[in-house]
DNA sequence: TCGTCGTTTCGTTAAGTAACGAAATATAGG
DNA sequence: CCTATATTTCGTTACTTAACGAAACGACGA
């Protein structure tokens, strides 16, 4: 209950991270989704979300096999809110984040899962 | 230049940071009151306030012997300027964020400062 | 110039973090 | 039930971080 804050800067303090909260700002994503963008593992991607929804700062529903994370903007923390707003209104002079936000747009989940686990790109 | 971000969310992602940073809200401080404040030992405040100002979140500026740290208002980053109101605004329900509020207005340079490095009370 | 005192740097140690592959879970469909 | 698939958990490894004391640095004042 005391210095939940330092978590919330703590999972804020990542690259991939930081992409995660981006490309939920444009849609809700599953796992594999993410990993085939940030081309991490499996077992990393589902690090960097459990890290973010143990700050509070994603929630995740899950549809059939696949869980959709999404951004906790209806979270009852006003600190959190807050850091959202912020998050959403930086980091787009950032290539890599602009990159990202293209790309989220032209991913199609049923193409791109179904590899077993891979870090690879589907067309091999 | 490209991710200085994760920096300066580095920098918040530690409670003794955070109560740098909020006591400078306050006015602005000389190391030995701060390590005095937080009870760490020279070095390790001098790192702390390193690891802000590299990060850009503060200034200084020397006067005699003294370096007065400051927190970096005007600094020529939205980011940082959003970060630092961000602050300024969350953590005031945090018990200890409130005693170091009171605490920072009593403390008196020249009482406190003057025996050696030291960690302990100036009383003893 | 010679201490003194505020601050920084150095070297070390203990603890925390990010990455991975492999194994374990859980859920839909045949 | 059995298999495929999406996700999580486990165990390991390399790297980073926070803390300290000791030593160095730098600016005043006797």
């Amino acid at each position: 209950m005391k210095r939940d804050y330092v978590n919330v800067f703590k999972a804020l303090s990542d690259p991939s991270r930081i992409r995660i909260i981006k490309m939920l700002f444009e849609r809700e994503l599953c796992m594999c989704e993410i990993r085939e963008i940030l081309h991490l593992s499996n077992s990393t991607v589902s690090q960097h979300l459990t890290i973010l929804r143990n700050a509070g700062l994603l929630a995740d529903d899950k549809e059939g096999r696949w869980v959709n994370f999404r951004l906790n903007r209806r979270s009852e923390s006003p600190f959190i809110r807050s850091v959202l707003k912020l998050v959403k209104e930086s980091f787009d002079d950032d290539a890599v984040i602009r990159a990202d936000t293209r790309t989220v747009h032209q991913v199609d989940r049923n193409r791109i899962c179904g590899i077993r686990t891979r870090t690879t790109k589907p067309s091999e």
